[in-house]
DNA sequence: ACAGCATTAGACCAATTGGTCCAGTCAGGA
DNA sequence: TCCTGACTGGACCAATTGGTCTAATGCTGT
């Protein structure tokens, strides 16, 4: 949860502002919890304790920037999770419940509500493409990491890229019940619902 | 909420323009557009129609009062569309992808964007917790909708619930999944990530 | 006709929104 | 040392937010 390791930003030899890091942190528990448009700029900067010039001194854009970046963020953690669960699992369906069970943690830790940050700046609006876009591509990475793990566990590629989509589609949609029913349970159950190949389920 | 019982007026009020129901309407579409907090009276009014004194007459509890109605009314339509898709069908298989093509044709049809109505209010903010409870309600009512038709298409009780409570997990991740691609054809395609006991009833 | 109600119309409001701007502060290179 | 540019701090802004209030306007039944 702590290293980011961003791609060098333009012409610039200082090395990861802890300032620019507290905003995207406070932008992503703030967005996850309360949406894009949920979250005022007052908060945003209260509980990242950075005055407002310094937002728009690291994200020129403002928030819609900002947005970017922590959703970003927040998938780069997610990815982390995924290659963390799946990298030791002696088979997919193994990989996934751990996924499962990792998530449904972070779920209790962080008060039974968040959700998924990526799609809480998704959900901004349709006027602004962008948003759609990015969200569609760092939600790709997911599915694209978990078939590389299916893969790498024996399925054949198709069948890879299926159960990945398939495991992405129950994952969102198991996340969104569990934070409605505020039950993390929810999400620790969804390696059941998988569509697989007869298995062992351990 | 308002109280439901002075409120019904019968059939004729389609076409001559009865405030409330264009209120209602007007903040369904929007809600699952841009999300509540997306969403700002002025343009909720102008879409309506409706000036804001009257908001506040059918609603007195304002924008909160009217996203619980609107929800509300966008789960009743989901509802009704579910027992249009399983009433005919000939096995519990058959009316879930007939809810899936059913859904998918609304989804293209409204722009290849909107959302959930009810998960776009849920998705408010921790702070209102009557919004979350509502949704959770809304949202049992489908699964309960759907597993008493799986019930009576010869599924046993337990089986039914978890295949009711699957099919919505889908459903959710899947409208989720298929928002952010705007294809329509991850909805039509669920029906295929389906667990079910192997029965050939289709 | 009138009374009494439900409804509409929109002016008005304080608070908050995201955003701009600039005077400072500070570290490191010359 | 002084200079320079990255960074911070916050005053300030127009626009918009959700919400209140009251005068007018119907539409009932009597």
């Amino acid at each position: 949860m702590t290293d980011v390791t961003t791609a060098s930003p333009p012409a610039s030899s200082q090395a990861t502002a802890p300032t620019r890091d507290r905003l995207i942190r406070a932008a992503a528990e703030l967005f996850r919890n309360k949406g894009y448009n949920g979250t005022g700029l007052a908060e945003l900067l209260a509980v990242a304790g950075a005055p407002k010039g310094s937002l728009y001194h690291h994200f020129p854009n403002g928030k819609s920037d900002l947005a970017l970046a922590a959703s970003t963020w927040a998938s780069d953690q997610m990815l982390a999770l995924i290659d963390a669960a799946f990298a030791p699992a002696p088979s997919f369906r193994a990989g996934a419940t751990t996924v499962c069970y990792k998530l449904a943690k972070l779920f209790d830790k962080q008060g039974k509500w968040s959700g998924c940050p990526v799609s809480a700046t998704l959900f901004a609006g349709p006027e602004n493409d962008a948003f759609r876009q990015h969200a569609a591509d760092l939600f790709e990475s997911w599915i694209a990491a978990t078939a590389r793990h299916a893969q790498r566990l024996g399925l054949p590629q198709e069948e890879a890229r299926a159960a990945a989509e398939n495991f992405y589609i129950l994952l969102q949609g198991g996340w969104q019940l569990a934070r409605v029913r505020r039950d993390s349970d929810v999400i620790r159950a969804l390696h059941t619902q998988m569509q697989m190949p007869p298995q062992k389920t351990d």
